[in-house]
DNA sequence: CCCTCGATCAC
DNA sequence: CCTCATATCGAGGG
């Protein structure tokens, strides 16, 4: 079998360069879109930033008081997120793409993979000409630019997309893969984050060749089964996982900090109204109904804990994932007696589609 | 094989 | 000072 032909488009610090198009006079300058917590005028994260503000030490995820004091020196733009029309460009966006693959699989809203094997004949040249089509139509429909990987798997294409940023395209033939993966550092894996990079440093392992030196039963004694093995083939640029559309999301969350820490359920309850009844909305917008719910508590020294349970039957409605809920709010805080929350969410899993045919289990139990 | 929970990744 | 949403894995207990 030929090697397939795989593209992964990444979409330019997508919510920033968003903004740029909605208000073309904030081009030029750094441009920082945010999340506020509501706690006080300031508090929250950076959510992305374009290149400009990166220039200053901006990143996702720095608190926004740092960002502010790192750009105090220029005319920065801070923006709140606007999440449904980020996600309506990307849905026209996603259109475009799907269209010019043979499979397609969208990774989260600003990213994707394209299987291509079968339009190109396995040919690569022939991948990189539709990686230019896609990259021309989507600036010329959305103004919105983008970088392209190309490679024989989705691991390679990733790494690919990563490596010319923004507005970029990196292809690596297949004969190129070890030349290309040999000197970059373990961290450009998708998989290696903090832990398992830091990990890796312990056993003088900084390079993805370095990595490749390390045998497969070593990988798995130290990441698992499943990441051990990952972590062996990916070092190789080996990765047979197909492009595959994602059907539905396996969970729906939402979560959300408290103007003061607390644990009196007085104070946490009405948040969690808030946030059920927007799981709910979404769950029945989508016609998708949950089995599992769980409440999320972060606490003040940022520590997640989770509890959860199983209900009697699916459910989307809100006063019964409310119930849940408070419920499990309060044997949380029976069982963690010292725990003080800085944040709360609900979650809801084990989701079923409804299809609109009469649920098998009534009728064998009817 | 199912449930619960924490950890990790990455946005 | 520290957002938000989702997927996946592994351990531990049934």
């Amino acid at each position: 079998m030929p090697p397939r032909v795989v593209l992964h488009v990444d979409l330019d610090y997508f919510y920033a360069q968003c903004e740029e198009n909605a208000n073309p006079k904030i081009r030029g300058k750094p441009v920082v879109v945010c999340v506020y917590s509501g706690r006080t005028e300031e508090s929250g994260a950076v959510s992305t930033c374009n290149y400009l503000a990166r220039k200053y030490g901006v990143r996702a995820g720095v608190p926004i008081v740092r960002a502010k004091k790192l750009l105090e020196s220029v005319d920065a733009i801070f923006l709140p997120t606007n999440r449904a029309y980020y996600e309506e460009i990307s849905d026209r966006i996603m259109e475009i793409l799907r269209t010019n693959a043979d499979a397609y699989e969208k990774l989260g809203i600003d990213e994707a993979f394209l299987d291509v094997s079968s339009r190109t004949g396995n040919d690569f040249d022939l991948g990189r000409d539709i990686a230019v089509e896609i990259k021309k139509q989507v600036f010329a429909q959305e103004h919105i630019t983008c970088s392209v990987g190309i490679g024989p798997n989705k691991v390679l294409a990733k790494i690919a997309s990563d490596q010319t940023k923004p507005d970029g395209l990196t292809m690596v033939k297949p004969e190129e893969t070890e030349q290309f993966l040999s000197s970059l550092p373990v961290s450009r894996i998708p998989g290696v984050g903090k832990k398992a990079e830091e990990r890796l440093t312990q056993l003088n392992v900084s390079t993805i060749s370095d990595l490749s030196a390390l045998t497969p039963t070593l990988l798995i004694e130290i990441f698992g089964k499943s990441l051990g093995s990952y972590f062996y083939h990916a070092s190789r640029g080996v990765d047979n996982e197909p492009v595959k559309e994602r059907e539905q999301p396996t969970q729906f969350s939402r979560i959300a900090t408290l103007k003061q820490n607390t644990r009196e359920p007085e104070q946490i309850l009405p948040l969690l109204t808030e946030l059920v009844t927007s799981v709910a909305a979404k769950m029945k917008e989508e016609g998708i109904t949950g089995k599992s719910v769980a409440i999320i508590a972060i606490l003040t020294d940022l520590s997640i804990h989770s509890k959860s349970k199983m209900l009697e039957s699916p459910t989307s409605e809100t006063r019964v994932i409310e119930n849940a809920g408070r419920q499990l709010l309060e044997e949380y805080l029976q069982q963690a007696p010292g725990a003080n929350l800085r944040r709360v969410g609900i979650k809801v899993s084990a989701l079923t589609k409804q299809t609109g045919q009469t649920d098998i289990s009534k009728f064998l139990s009817g």
